[in-house]
Formats: structure tokens, C-alpha cells, sequence
DNA sequence: CTTTGTGTCGACCATTTGGTCGAACCATTT
DNA sequence: AAATGGTTCGACCAAATGGTCGACACAAAG
């Protein structure tokens, strides 16, 4: 016999991911004011109402996918941050984890930069749990104690951080237009994204190298 | 005698800025489709239709604060990348000055790029004249130049680029989420991008040594 | 076969929003 | 004082949009 359930919620599952799906990317490109619910339905190949169906409201949908959007960044961060590695080996991970994940995602990190923007105190309120807070100041130990055992030159852990996120991020970040000033393709950004992958470690090995 | 112009524009020049400087305001913060005629006349102080009158349509309105986002943006990097100094120093004068800059107006860049990421292509033809790209291809060139003459170490002028403005620009544009990711307060933060500001031009120099 | 409860939809509603228009204002000109 | 012409506004309109509601489909349960 099969399960006792009155109804089997596959259905469920797949129209909710193919709503989330259009959802996520209206919201990245549009905004929460811009997109459309419309668009939104239309895209999942859904009627409007069914967005009304599995998420209330607008604002509650869009909370949804800019919580998954911060989740998403930071497990990923955590991953690689809160492993037993050395410092050193997190800046290789970094390097060529994170940056493909991000280059997965182009889009996740501009979505939630310009949602944390508009309101920044909320920005930390709703959606930057302790959990998130707590990933920086256990790496920031490990690099103070890395100094102290001498492994390391000495530097500003805070600003270590901060260098190793920029050099992940923007230059993901800011394809769009650092393809146009730099004036390449499409194929020679991504080159060059591959040979930052490839020397970024390098370069913070120089950095923090006696 | 006075002019002999029919009127003076003063008043005209003045509702203008004040007008265009509340659409800035709430274009950055809501974007093109999440901004509210009605909000930026209140916030100007003036009627909706002052709107209409200086600017026909929303989206001429949109164009123009958005153009002059960019050309803010580009004149202040090529003031520096265009002009005679080495390229340490313009790096020493992008660490300091551009950052400046852009801790002035910490909105541009995210509307910029947020921008630029709706529709990269369009972007690309529409706000990134010759002029903006012409800016990379002469800094290129003198990277080159000097890495001839043994002057700095051999690197990807591009990749050298784009790190530069990493640096500069993304602990601007990340600071609402770093803050709370970094658990510091805003002057701890600023403090911060003091010393990244001091601390950088030593960064490259050790990259660029031999 | 009827009932039931979950999904799904089309039609509809109330509000918001960009945009228009004619009137009023006011300094300058005649 | 009357005319002129650029400037400002309030009232209004048509379209778009978020959201609601009743109906319907349909498989499982009784």
C-alpha cells in the first residue's frame, strides 16, 4: 500500500521552486518595487493567483528570496571560513571556491548590496543573524593567533578580511562594466577571472609573508 | 542697465538642482521603477508637475541622474589614471583620492552597476562612450611601458586594474553588510577605511617590487 | 457516487501612479 | 495698465498593478 498521506504534494514542491525560480530573477533585476507579479507568474508559466496562493503577499515572497539570496553567500562563506584550514589555504579556497560559486550566481551579490543599502540598520536586523556575525570573529582569532605564532606577518585582521572579499567580489560584481571600460569580451573577462583565481593567493602570500 | 535678457533663469537653475537632486536620492535608493514622481516633488518641495516640466517623462529623468552618476564616476578616475604621474603614485593618488570620492557619494556605485546590470549591453552603448574606454587603454599602455623599462614587475595590466579598483571601491559599496558582518560600529568602520587608505599604496608596492 | 480538501485559474476590484491640462501667478515689456 | 511669456500648481485621467473571490478540477477518502 502506499503512503496514508490524502495527497501526494510533488506538485507542491515543484510549482513552489518554479514561482521562487521567477520570482528570484525579477527581484535581482528589478527590485522589489520595479517587478511585476504579473511578470512573475507569467514566467513561471503560472496564473497571478498562484503566487498569492503560496506566498501572501508581495513583500513576503521577496523576503523569502532575499533571505535565500543571504543564505546562500554566507554558507557558502562559512564553509570555507570556518574550516580547520590555515589562513593561507582559506585565501586558495577563497580564490577558487567562492569565485566560481559567485560566478554561478553573478547576480546574488549585487541583490543584496543594494537591498542592504536602502535600509542598512534593517538590513542587519532582519537578516544578518548572529550566526553570520559570528563567522567573521572566529576568523579573525585564527589570524590574530597566526600573528602571534609568528606564521604571519602582522596586519589589520579586520582589513585582511575586507581585501580578500573585494578581490572576490568585485571583480564579479562589476563585469558588466569593467568589460566595457577595459574594453574585452566576454571570453577574455572570464580569462581573466580564471588568472585572478590563479594569483590571488600569491599575491596575499606576499602580503602576509615576512 | 541690466541684462537685457527677458527674464533671469535663476530660479530656474536653483528648482532644477533641487529637483534633480531629490530624483538622485530616490533613484538610488528605489531604482527607476521603485521611485515615486509624487515623493521626489514632495522631497524637492514642489508640485508633480515641476517634474513634467523640467523632465517630460520619468524615464528622461531616470537617463539624466543616471548619465551624470557615470560621468561623476569617470571624471574622477580619469583625473587621476589620465594624468603624468607613475603608476605607483596613481595608485597612491586612487587610494586616497578616489576613495574620498566615493565615501562623498557611497551611493554611486551600486546605482551605477546596478544599472549596468539590467541590461549590460544597453549600458555598455548608451553610457560608456569611447572617451570612458579610452580611459583603461592609456593606463594599460603605461603599465606596459614601465614593466618594459624594468620598472615594475611583470603582472597583467588588466588584472592590475581591476584590482586597484577592487580595493578602492568594494569596502565602500559592501559597507552596510561588512559593518555587520564585521560586527564594528560606523566609526570603527571608518577608521578602518583610513588605514586601507594608508595601507594600500604599500599593498601594490610590494606586489609591483621585484 | 458523494464528499472533501488542496491546487489552479479567470474575472474583478480598489488603489496607486505616471502623465496631462487649463488656470493662476508674476516679473518684465510695451 | 495691458500684454507677454516663462513658471507653478491643483485637479483630473487612463493605465497599470497588487490583491481578492468564487468557481472549477481532480484525486483521495468515505
Amino acid at each position: 500500500m502506499q503512503r496514508t498521506k490524502k495527497k501526494m504534494p510533488e506538485i507542491n514542491r515543484d510549482t513552489e521552486v518554479k514561482l521562487m525560480n521567477a520570482a528570484q530573477n525579477a527581484f535581482i533585476k528589478y527590485g522589489l518595487e520595479g517587478a511585476r507579479m504579473q511578470d512573475i507568474a507569467d514566467e513561471a508559466g503560472m496564473s497571478k493567483s498562484m503566487l498569492h496562493y503560496y506566498f501572501s503577499k508581495k513583500e513576503k515572497l521577496f523576503e523569502t528570496i532575499l533571505r535565500q539570496a543571504v543564505t546562500d553567500i554566507f554558507s557558502k562563506l562559512r564553509q570555507i571560513l570556518d574550516s580547520d584550514d590555515a589562513v593561507l589555504t582559506k585565501i586558495h579556497r577563497l580564490s577558487h571556491e567562492f569565485i566560481d560559486f559567485l560566478h554561478g550566481h553573478p547576480y546574488l551579490p549585487l541583490f543584496v548590496l543594494h537591498e542592504s543599502h536602502k535600509d542598512p540598520a534593517a538590513f542587519q536586523r532582519e537578516f544578518m543573524p548572529a550566526r553570520e556575525v559570528a563567522l567573521s570573529t572566529r576568523f579573525i582569532a585564527q589570524v590574530e593567533e597566526e600573528m602571534r605564532t609568528g606564521k604571519i606577518r602582522p596586519v589589520n585582521p579586520h582589513m585582511l578580511l575586507v581585501q580578500m572579499l573585494s578581490m572576490c567580489v568585485f571583480p564579479i560584481l562589476s563585469q558588466p562594466v569593467l568589460q566595457g571600460v577595459l574594453n574585452v569580451t566576454e571570453d577574455e573577462y572570464k580569462k581573466m577571472l580564471k588568472q585572478i583565481q590563479r594569483e590571488m593567493p600569491a599575491f596575499f602570500e606576499r602580503m602576509l609573508a615576512w
